[in-house]
DNA sequence: ATTACTAAAAGACGAGTAA
DNA sequence: TTTACTCGTCTTTTAGTAA
């Protein structure tokens, strides 16, 4: 279990951007701790990776690594899920579909994954998940065509340009999962792509022809 | 320490609106944890005030309540603290001084109270904190002018009408506060008046006269 | 003053069990 | 099936201490 307390005092510290110095007892004192657990709090985070430091006789340097940001960013998402969840909640069902295989190598992207674990809170498994809509959802998930959503800037890189999008949060199966619109889409209507932390079709047990539903944020 | 984790996981199952009905078995699922734990936490908050239960054979029906809601906000509000920091923050200095005795009418208001609460993030001691600026602080303090900050709106009560007013973020003294203008001020620009969690007067041992500075994100 | 070790005290966890 | 108790075990914290 990660100590996201701990991380998170130093990031309100402002550890987050640039290195600060903290000595244990300073430390402990903000987490109402002793200074020897506030001690081994560190060291563990450090451990981890989460935090990295530089250690002097009269107290610590330390930064957030990208790692524990990763981290603490995840856990900022779930409380805007918690707290930001729209009254409007479609529900999508759609049978598993094979795509092109073309989601992949778009998605890969640097360009593309960076944004995603910004703007999502996570990091996606490297490839889309595929669904055919019924032709209910085909009707509901329209109504996300007049809808911001995330959206996703394109950029170039090795000579051509990466077209933008929009992202829409979501849940399957309570795994946290994001629906993605390419601002030029070559796909109709009728299916639609589905980033998630994890392999959903592994996670899922999910076959080519599973029905299965999405929940989506607007 | 709230048990924050269990509290988290119950909102992401919707039952910060409405109850939820879940056994400790599919809770400890949830978290990782064995039923007995679950139940053990859930009987805790349940102590503690954070949730409400109606056990039955099979399961509990439960609702987080308003003060889990508040812990949980308060617990959003912090990352957002971390991650939205602006990177314009302006630091004023004033020195303690009694307002009118006005400040106090107002913002006890229900109509104030409850968007205090849900766009500050905490319930403010119902009293504000006057601070007389130094000359730099006033220059600085204009700044806000053209800055949106958190509106706050107007409404009528009791056949009156309590007029809008925008707040701004900030901290003394590492204690989370808020800088409250309203719109038809009539205070001179020298005067902030200072909203937060507790009684600052008391809390910082301040005294008429007595200088201290308020960080103020902007 | 630090950090961080060791060892004792405190607390959390989960197996077993009753209702 | 539940919830929630007791109790042994394991984990975490803190006091004491060294560097």
């Amino acid at each position: 279990m990660v100590d996201i307390e701990s991380l998170k005092q130093l990031a309100l510290m402002g550890g987050i951007n640039s290195p600060i110095k903290i000595s244990s007892h300073e430390f402990a004192t903000k987490l109402e701790l002793s200074p020897q657990t506030a001690s081994r709090r560190l060291q563990e985070l450090d451990e981890e990776g989460l935090i990295s430091r530089t250690i002097h006789g009269n107290g610590q340097w330390m930064t957030i690594t990208d790692l524990g940001a990763e981290v603490l960013r995840g856990e900022y998402y779930t409380y805007q899920r918690i707290f930001e969840r729209k009254e409007d909640m479609i529900e999508l069902i759609g049978s598993v579909t094979t795509g092109l295989g073309e989601g992949q190598y778009y998605i890969v992207q640097d360009g593309y994954m960076e944004q995603f674990g910004e703007k999502l809170g996570f990091m996606p498994f490297p490839g889309t998940l595929n669904l055919n809509l019924t032709k209910e959802s085909i009707l509901l998930r329209k109504k996300l065509d007049n809808r911001k959503g995330i959206p996703i800037s394109g950029f170039k890189a090795d000579g051509r340009t990466f077209g933008g999008g929009r992202c829409f949060s979501g849940e399957i199966a309570d795994i946290r999962s994001a629906l993605i619109i390419p601002d030029r889409t070559h796909y109709p209507g009728d299916i639609i792509e589905i980033l998630a932390p994890v392999n959903l079709r592994e996670s899922l047990s999910l076959a080519d022809g599973d029905k299965i539903r999405m929940k989506v944020f607007i």
